[in-house]
DNA sequence: TAGTAATACATCGGCACCGATGTATGCTCT
DNA sequence: AGAGCATACATCGGTGCCGATGTATTACTA
């Protein structure tokens, strides 16, 4: 998750430790702060698995910063975790707007519809937050107001996901048909 | 998240291990699953800590189950972690959704309507996932498709929860009001 | 009668993540 | 001149969680 996200911002450009975490905090803070001892210890997995090089600069503005550059190493393991990622990414809103979020890198259209595809297959699968056995329960079915409430979010999420989906998913395959390859 | 789940359920009727694995499977096990090595070293801490207490039985259907009994400190512990959730508990969607499966065991409607107040307030902070300087960008100022998704999805969930958040806290205060202690 | 599935619990190693804390530098304001 | 703040990186202990694996029992089914 987080490793995605240094992966996916180091595409782009080098940046240094400070900068990253700004940009992750913006991307997911709001939701889910990142402690700066888990970013940096992220960092230095990442470049022992030789992901990522880290180049030490005398402080322009503060203290010394290591400017981090992504190897070719670190350019196809972002591309191989956006093809394929995990069931999590796919089924947690968290993972799975992390992987949108870069989602672009993948620049062939038919392997960013097929990732999509995926999202598009476990929404569609019939699920609930609760059951009667083993039917889903709909929101007008509970008695809890709160009960209610999640199955009525999540039932407007869904919706506006589904729909998106699918144009979306129309769009890259009109793009790689004009484009096969 | 976990904890509480477990001290949700529990909190209706004494469970034994297994069946409570079902019913958080059934709850948020279709976003993120939850392994059993999770659920049992969870409940040993929960004994630990004096919240729970288990008894053992001759297995009925299988091999011997632990039926699984809230103390009345677990009680306690479940109302105050409810009355009272962390700083992510409110923001991260998944966490928030636990707290709201459960809310119902807080039986004072003020100290519901805290609750939803609390995740009112963060909904209707100024915030985005992307931003250009200080400003929160909208979907229709990104390139970036998936980008744009993710904003669209995510105003169709906040423009949802934000209606029921605040009719259902009419609801309560009125109840609150009617019923003052 | 053997195989398989479901029930039910447990341990172990490993890892991601966090909070607390520490160490510097350089800029700005007073 | 000194305080305070933002920048920038680091370590340590603790813990929650996971995958893999193991142990039993009961029920079904081929």
């Amino acid at each position: 998750m987080l490793e995605l996200a240094i992966l996916g911002f180091l595409y782009d450009a080098p940046l240094h430790g400070y900068e990253l975490r700004k940009r992750i905090t913006a991307l997911t803070g709001h939701v889910r702060p990142v402690a700066e001892s888990t970013l940096y210890p992220a960092i230095k997995r990442l470049e022992k698995a030789g992901l990522l090089t880290r180049e030490t600069q005398p402080g322009s503005v503060a203290a010394q910063r290591h400017v981090l550059n992504l190897t070719a190493a670190g350019r196809e393991e972002l591309r191989g975790r956006l093809a394929e990622p995990g069931r999590v990414d796919i089924t947690d809103e968290n993972r799975w707007f992390t992987v949108l979020a870069f989602l672009r890198h993948l620049d062939d259209p038919a392997a960013q519809a097929t990732v999509l595809a995926r999202r598009l297959a476990f929404l569609e699968e019939p699920a609930s937050f609760f059951y009667e056995g083993e039917r889903p329960l709909h929101a007008e079915e509970l008695d809890d107001p709160f009960r209610r409430g999640i199955l009525t979010i999540a039932r407007a999420t869904s919706r506006a996901e589904l729909a998106w989906l699918r144009s979306t998913l129309t769009d890259l395959r009109g793009r790689a048909e004009t484009k096969p390859f």
